[in-house]
DNA sequence: GTTCCAGTTGCAACAATGATGCATTTGCAA
DNA sequence: TTGCAAATGCATCATTGTTGCAACTGGAAC
């Protein structure tokens, strides 16, 4: 767990303030098991009436500056995690699967992915992010 | 290559009638290689002066009777294409791979895709879409 | 502790895509 | 040819992303 201290430190070693909003949106995304989304972080702080374009540009500056990661799982919105987001989750290292009932977003293991045909060469060399999408089995069963 | 007649009898048969934009619409996305978006669809027939929520609702009332099929193929927008596009291009029964770069879609053949661990059933069932990002060969040499 | 100013914020506003209410128009069947 | 349900045009709103600009503030210099 970082302290507030840890996350100030965090910000004035990459040239930005630290700003009540930036620690706020910074405890917010530290421990999130998935990327947040702004109108994640928006909501997520709505009650300390922050505009939502400071928490935008608060995410895109961080992410800019490389504290944040910035990544697109396809459900139409960016998503931000911590880049320092040790181990468990990598941004695009493995795949996610979205489901499009619910939206909700997991992460999946390591796949083997064996593509037959021309494919680009960026697909054989790994430089690719997979997503899988369907049905949760929680949706599957309402 | 589908005529006029042709067109008129698939949205009679459908239950809608048979309008100017609606045949329009479906001129448009019949031999397209890959799906229209709505922006796509407008933008082919802005010279026609048809209101963007009239092509709107003709490509969702086509999706909804089944003339049109939906994809999404997480670039943000909702693609349409004839649902009887035969052969080559079928939806999401094939991986689709998404340029970050150009926007470029285009299709993979079938994958098979393994994964460890514990999985959605949609997963293990097949029920998922398949998409891969990354660069297009064009934009890596770029 | 006080001061100062570049970095930030709050507010307004715009763009793109998606979506809907409603009065007017039109396809098409009787 | 006519009548009416279906479809359109227009206005309008929601969401996400984005930017301009005046006011405010973090934090370094004093």
């Amino acid at each position: 767990m970082l302290s507030d201290s840890d996350l100030r430190d965090l910000l004035r070693t990459h040239d930005l303030r630290a700003t009540q909003s930036r620690l706020a949106v910074l405890r917010i995304l530290h421990g999130q098991p998935s990327p947040s989304s702004h109108p994640d972080v928006t909501e997520a702080l709505a009650s300390n009436g922050w505009d939502r374009s400071t928490l935008y540009r608060n995410l895109t500056d961080m992410a800019a500056a490389g504290i944040l990661r910035r990544v697109d799982l396809g459900d139409r919105v960016w998503r931000y995690e911590l880049a320092n987001a040790s181990t468990q989750h990598s941004g695009n290292d493995h795949p996610h699967f979205l489901c499009t009932a619910c939206g909700d977003v997991s992460c999946l293991e390591k796949v083997d992915v064996t593509i037959g045909g021309s494919v680009p060469a960026a697909v054989n060399l790994g430089h690719v992010a997979i997503q899988l999408r369907g049905l949760c089995d929680a949706c599957t069963e309402a």
